[in-house]
RNA sequence: GUGGCUGUAGCUCAGUUGGUUAGAGCACCAGAUUGUGGAUCUGGGGGUCGGGGGUUCAAUUCCCCUCAGCCACCCCA
């Protein structure tokens, strides 16, 4: 254990920066409950089948990002790297599976083991949304104006556009795959090393590559949706239509691919060049073969999830919370009779801070540090006749209050 | 995992061609002001100069290793 350091790609939130985390998922959380979503909490430790059944062997999550290791008795645990495997895990351990469609919002912290960065920790947080059980396009129009909405409602909307592509159904990635893979390998001696290994594991993710000779096979290479059939078409035609119906705008990105081998017609990803080449903010997709991959019945399903941090970055700060109300004894002699006071105007729902050491002076330095809207002072004299100096922290009027009307009178302070 | 940049007080940063007790602003604490905050003035606390090793009479400064952050790749929220 090195030193007082947190370990490696994980941080401590403070106070300040909660308010930012807080902000983001409320606001997702209320908005989403407005589209139906309900909330359920999952566990951050799964059993790395889990993950590794349904993430698939070739993605990244899985081969080098995953925290995982053995607990006492042997198992081989991980601490979860997305939301949606938890998820449809616990539909089919709760028998949900019978009580389809459903509707899921779900938060918390993500583990990956990856090199940290900003806007990429080793534990960080998401929101995210499930729906399963519906096989309509309309439910990815759903999600996706759900995202457009928060985002809205968190105001960095102008900084963000939303990308969008179709993967098709499986028989369509297939042909798919078949014709991209010929054509690549016609151009192999031109692609990196790390399209090479592309080429043999997950070939659709060349389009991910930032290496410009690979950009330049690419940019002639086939498009998959050139190879999509009659069913994917329709199905990602109905689903643009319905977001044009919807008045989201999108910008169809035929390179769009997601790392995950679940996913297949819609993926999409709203993005950001404000937070440098981590700019993926909210981005998700359709994963109709996930539960059946995990055992259970065939399933449609769509999801997305969005990254707190991330949105925390984009936002400006937060409303700042309610000004409290402070309650300073004068002198040593009334701290009962303070607290008492102060505990009255809590429960009568004042947030109120009470300062009770050093002199006057110093607690009414404390009074302003924690910009109180108004201090009620209580000495001797005042306690002797049931009454209370109030002062308006912000105009310095005081006036002289009797204990019983108290609430009354700070109720323009609230 | 690969390559690069950075690391001095809680924060933002000075500093040293290697040389006595490492500085400033802000923040913090105390006093001026023991029944009155915000301003001002005065004083104070706080540093293993990221950590370890090496070179040297002497290292915050030079060298090596290591840790962490940041940037790009990889990948993603």
């Amino acid at each position: 254990m090195p030193a007082l350091q947190p370990v490696r790609g994980t941080r401590d939130i403070l106070p300040e920066e909660m308010l930012r985390h807080r902000h983001v998922e409320q606001t997702a959380f209320e908005i989403a409950a407005r589209y139906g979503f309900a909330e359920i909490s999952t566990p951050i430790l799964e059993f790395t089948e889990v993950f590794s059944r349904t993430l698939g062997d070739t993605s990244d999550i899985v081969t080098k990002e995953m925290y995982a290791f053995e607990d006492r008795s042997g198992d081989s645990i991980t601490l979860r790297p997305e939301c949606t495997a938890g998820v449809a895990r616990a539909v089919l351990s709760n028998g949900l599976a019978q009580h389809l469609p459903l509707k899921f919002f779900c938060r918390g912290p993500m583990f990956r083991y990856e090199r940290p960065q900003k806007g990429r920790q080793r534990q960080f947080h998401q929101v995210d949304v499930e729906v399963l059980g519906v096989a309509q396009p309309m439910a990815d129009v759903e999600i996706i104006a759900l995202g457009a909405h928060i985002l809205e409602a968190l105001g960095v909307s102008e900084k963000i556009t939303l990308e969008l592509n179709t993967l098709g159904d499986g028989e369509s990635r297939d042909a798919y795959r078949k014709i991209l893979v010929e054509y690549l390998a016609e151009h192999r001696d031109r692609l990196s090393d790390d399209s090479l290994t592309r080429l043999e594991r997950n070939p659709l993710r060349i389009f991910d590559s930032k290496d410009e000779g690979d950009r330049a096979v690419v940019a002639g290479a086939p498009l998959l949706t050139d190879s999509l059939n009659g069913a994917s078409r329709e199905f990602f035609d109905a689903l643009c239509e319905g977001l044009q119906a919807a008045g989201i705008a999108y910008r169809l990105n035929p390179h769009l691919v997601r790392g995950l081998d679940y996913y297949c017609h819609t993926a999409f990803e709203f993005t950001t060049e404000a937070l440098g080449a981590q700019g993926a903010v909210l981005a998700g997709g359709r994963y109709d073969g996930l539960m059946e991959q995990m055992g259970g019945p065939p399933t449609p399903a769509t999801g997305w999830a969005a990254g707190v941090e991330r949105l925390a970055m984009l936002i400006e700060d937060p409303a700042p919370t309610v000004r409290p109300i402070a309650v300073v004894p004068v002198g040593d002699g009334p701290h009962h009779g303070a607290f008492g006071v102060a505990q009255r105007l809590r429960r009568a729902g004042f947030a109120v801070e009470m300062g009770f050491s050093g002199n006057l002076a110093k607690r009414m330095k404390r009074a302003n540090k924690i910009n109180a809207r108004a201090t009620v002072l209580l000495g001797e004299d005042e306690l002797a006749r049931d009454a209370a100096t109030v002062r308006d922290m912000d105009t310095g009027e005081q006036s002289d209050v009797p204990l019983a009307s108290l609430e009354t009178h700070l109720a323009r302070y609230r």
